[in-house]
DNA sequence: CCCAATAGATACCAATTGGTATCTTAATAA
DNA sequence: TTATTAAGATACCAATTGGTATCTATTGGG
């Protein structure tokens, strides 16, 4: 009946979906109780503090989105493959959300000003995979001769993630998809300047 | 001694900086007794509710930064000149920010979930301005045969206003202004291509 | 100069916050 | 089967929340 690490897997889960959707800070622990049916004392248990609980809920999210987002990499061969993976599954990110509430990185980022250091190292730990799954992605595109070997790779990456990023936020707000697709079929034009 | 409507800005200015910067669920009333000085007596006289008092100063910080791009817009001559003027006003965001606390638009957007309609309302109208506005721009530079008469300026000012906003999360998490630099750098040379 | 209106301060309210101490119940090892 | 450990529930805590009722003091109009 009992099962500790699937208790804990349920509060991070459930809990995750409330801090993406209303904020960490704003989110309280009875909503978590409630969401979970379970109680105070069980969340204390597997977490020390609301604090910690926050931060291991931004940590798990952000997994899930790896996780998405590799999968999607893998499953294609040539870097333009991989780059139009990749701009495909953030141009459905409104309409068919893979975590409810927007994009963690937006979302925590947005919330951890300075006086939040914990939301904000996981906030830029999330951007620094993100960018380092571009930058891979694409020097491994100018290394089998698919793209030009002239690109600056940081920069690109940097466009790619600020476009996606800000797309999403003008879509949510919104509520359908038109900015996102403009947004992505920039990027597409973009790549196909980028091959050789 | 007394003044109610300067009152009423003190507490709106004082306000729109903790909403900024903390979010505005998270900032609480005492908070802005302490910035401002004032008494809870004093807020509430002014504002019926802390509801009204958030979707106010949301409108508070949007003119003014209305305001700022308005008068970077109007400065310049040439629809290339004014776009740049506006890369330039956002690339100085993060290490000069005009509105502490990043962009209003940004925070209020990821902040409005499903539930607070009022500062999804107010966010909305925002975006809107700040697309009209540079949709603007661009339709007078094709009439005065600045720019091609090919382009489509609901797409450009939508890829304009996502990638500005995704720098500056980017930038203000990281904390200097590397990323913001890069994108604006991007903007420019697609503005290059507009030009007839 | 006084009085009515209003700006703002003070004092309260119930509800909720994160957190803790304690208790019960379920699983496990002997 | 029983004793031990740990999972989770219950009951509490002081502090804080948004909000209100009341009170004081300042103001401008007559």
């Amino acid at each position: 009946m009992r099962n500790p690490d699937l208790t804990k897997e349920k509060i991070l889960v459930k809990s995750g979906i409330l801090f993406n959707t209303q904020g960490y800070k704003s989110t309280s622990l009875s909503e978590i109780t409630d969401a979970t049916g379970f109680t105070k004392g069980a969340i204390y248990r597997h977490f020390e503090s609301k604090d910690k609980l926050e931060q291991e809920s931004l940590y798990h999210l952000s997994t899930i989105l790896f996780e998405k987002v590799r999968t999607v990499i893998k499953a294609k061969e040539t870097a333009s493959e991989k780059l139009h993976a990749i701009f495909q599954f953030f141009s459905t990110y409104i309409t068919n959300p893979p975590i409810k509430g927007g994009c963690p990185l937006l979302n925590a980022s947005t919330e951890a000003d300075d006086t939040n250091p914990v939301l904000r190292k996981g906030a830029l730990r999330i951007l620094n995979v993100l960018r380092d799954s571009l930058v891979a992605v694409l020097e491994n595109g100018i290394r089998y001769k698919q793209l030009k070997d002239t690109i600056d790779v940081e920069y690109y990456a940097t466009v790619f993630i600020a476009s996606l990023e800000g797309a999403i936020m003008m879509s949510k707000l919104r509520g359908n998809d038109d900015d996102i697709k403009r947004v992505v079929k920039h990027l597409e034009s973009l790549v196909k300047e980028l091959e050789r």
